[in-house]
DNA sequence: GGCATTAAGTTGTATGTACAACACCAAGAA
DNA sequence: TTCTTGGTGTTGTACATACAACTTAATGCC
């Protein structure tokens, strides 16, 4: 009786739909907050990875943020035309090494207080309780892709 | 003691990273998904919306789905050159009615068991709770973006 | 009426994203 | 050794996204 019948999300929302809307809402919170330095949020982001790695290839960071080669080969390439990042390959293509330079480590510098105001103001929107949610929820989906589900 | 420090989320995880890279592959199962169908998700999306209120303006769209004008008078033009769509000006420019063609509700049938398999996939990945808790903090932003914060 | 302001849409430019197709290389198989 | 295959990176193309600047229309003030 009554109980709990729980309105089946699935049948009404489209997860996609709402993803998506967070996604651009969210990410034009750090992007207008990181402005004045220049940078972008995905880019920040290929930043931070690359500089806590010390020594990274493209297909580690390609399986660590779920991006598509292509994608971000182009994102690199612009990171390097900054003068942000040295991709060091062993030959002609294959194999490189990435490595941020000192302007690099400099814009991670520069850009972590407006970053710390952007981080701020999303989990002012999301709630502390969203928040951990979410990080949850990546943290899943990223363990399953390891796991090839 | 050790009473729950509770890993202040905030200092170490950025939000938007982690928002981005699900967006990346929830976006990836419903565009595989649909792609039989000449049709994304952010296009099936935008059907759905335009369907649902029988005749809206691109304003109203733009503040359902956050999206921004510009962004959003590329998207609607590409609808309309799919025939899909139908913008009724009253004169041109202003004040735009939109409304889905035959074609465009045909598109939304024939959409529709392709995103249920999708929503079925994202279930599976994210879990009943992690989509109750991704569709609760859409409504979240949603309402917030309504009163102005 | 004439002018300023604001709202609505479009266009230029740049970035982020991914699929398909390609080049290139390394490692095995014959 | 030669051929094949799989992994790595780039390029062509297309879509999604947003900011800045512009055009046009509507509104209101004088």
């Amino acid at each position: 009786m009554g109980q709990d019948e729980d309105m089946k999300t699935e049948e009404c929302v489209c997860i996609a739909g709402k993803l998506r809307l967070l996604n651009r809402v969210v990410t034009s919170i750090y992007d207008d907050a990181l402005r004045p330095t220049g940078m972008t949020i995905c880019q920040m982001t290929l930043l931070t990875v690359i500089g806590e790695s010390g020594l990274t290839t493209p297909t580690e960071v390609s399986a660590c943020l779920q991006v598509e080669k292509s994608t971000l080969s182009r994102n690199l390439n612009r990171l390097r035309k900054q003068g942000w990042l040295e991709m060091l390959s062993d030959a002609h293509g294959s194999g490189q090494r990435l490595k941020l330079t000192e302007e690099g480590q400099a814009m991670l510098e520069k850009g972590k207080p407006h970053w710390i105001v952007a981080q701020g103001k999303a989990l002012r929107l999301l709630g502390d309780r969203g928040v951990k949610d979410l990080v949850a929820l990546a943290e899943l989906v990223c363990s399953q892709q390891k796991n090839g589900l």
